[in-house]
DNA sequence: CCTCGATGATTGAACGATCATTCAATGGAA
DNA sequence: TTCCATTGAATGATCGTTCAATCATCGAGG
């Protein structure tokens, strides 16, 4: 066994103090305007100290992103899909995800921020939403051939709770009551009778 | 009349072809990796110059955003909406504001970016935005009026429609089919009859 | 038509500041 | 004594901006 476990936790605890200082300070500034001098200030410790735990700079922005997967947390929620009826599921979901992105906003921010510049990160989002989607358009389909919504592309339904639930929380709109009357519109449409 | 216009037009060229160089790069890499003298280059002239016509950085920065201000483009969009069935409008509003987002790329790029560091980048955000949302929901209570569409919240399908749209452009999904099924479910939503 | 002074466009190295990163030295825990 | 955490000034590079000098254009006067 390990010689130097109280050693090891405080480093890792360490570790952890910077990823989570600098996840903050790059979430306020931005990654290029949060010098490392001001993560070490931020975190009471020498700028040299970072390059302990952290190759570079850039390997902290990604230490930061490596931090959350949120795909355990979207498919646990549609773990419970087949238990609500479509409206209830759909409000439930809409309302979770407009939740997780509010705990989240840090980390929405930066890689909001890095994605316009670094492919990279533009490709792991694309890869994500992917999943999201796809996890959306297979409980749609299901819903569609038990009866309970007509046929219809999915891929667009799905597409149109995602978007709409991004636009409330990028502008700033409060969940209610909009996330029930968007759900209701997309259900029961806007047309007059 | 003044006695340099040959000059003064070659001033302006070289002032518009700044701030041409300068949008496409602040797209490409954002304005923090893009240093003087990368628009310089990119220009063809020596760092110098830049400052004969721009104060700094930021006055170049911020003639870029001037540069385009799309709330003409919308108010004239609106214009014909009288003219127009509801479900042809809708579309057209859609399918327009999807190929203005299109042409618009790099600004938006820049925008987006800058806003998530610069509060009055997203104040004007948020201003533009508004007046967006506000025209889109004058419209949708004149259509409830005239019992078009069935009495609702209005600015929560303006948000959908606004939301949806920007969601397509930003995860570079094509306009159709998805366009004309996203106004589709919203007409008519998508719980079985 | 030519010359010359005025004016504005342009240059590009220098300047002061800040950056990311390194590293020899130090201190504390094992 | 060994080992790892930590320090913080130094290093080399790059940044935004300045500025004295140069070049090109323009208009007035002869």
């Amino acid at each position: 066994m390990t010689t130097s476990t109280k050693r090891e936790a405080q480093a890792q605890e360490r570790r952890n103090q910077l990823i989570d200082v600098a996840r903050r300070l790059f979430a306020e500034k931005g990654m290029e305007r949060t010098s490392i001098r001001d993560i070490a200030d931020a975190a009471g410790v020498a700028p040299g100290l970072i390059y302990h735990y952290f190759e570079n700079k850039d390997a902290l922005f990604w230490a930061i992103i490596e931090r959350h997967n949120p795909l355990a947390e979207m498919t646990a929620l549609f773990a419970q899909a087949e238990t609500l009826p479509v409206r209830e599921f759909m409000l439930l979901a809409a309302t979770r995800g407009y939740a997780l992105m509010g705990e989240r906003q840090d980390l929405l921010r930066i890689v909001f921020h890095e994605a316009l510049s670094r492919p990279e990160m533009l490709q792991r989002i694309r890869v994500l939403q992917q999943m999201g989607i796809a996890l959306l358009v297979g409980y749609l389909n299901g819903r569609i051939a038990a009866g309970e919504l007509r046929p219809h592309n999915a891929e667009a339904t799905a597409r149109m709770l995602v978007g709409s639930i991004l636009a409330l929380r990028l502008t700033g709109a409060p969940a209610e009551p909009y996330i029930t009357d968007i759900i209701d519109n997309l259900l029961c449409g806007v047309a007059a009778p």
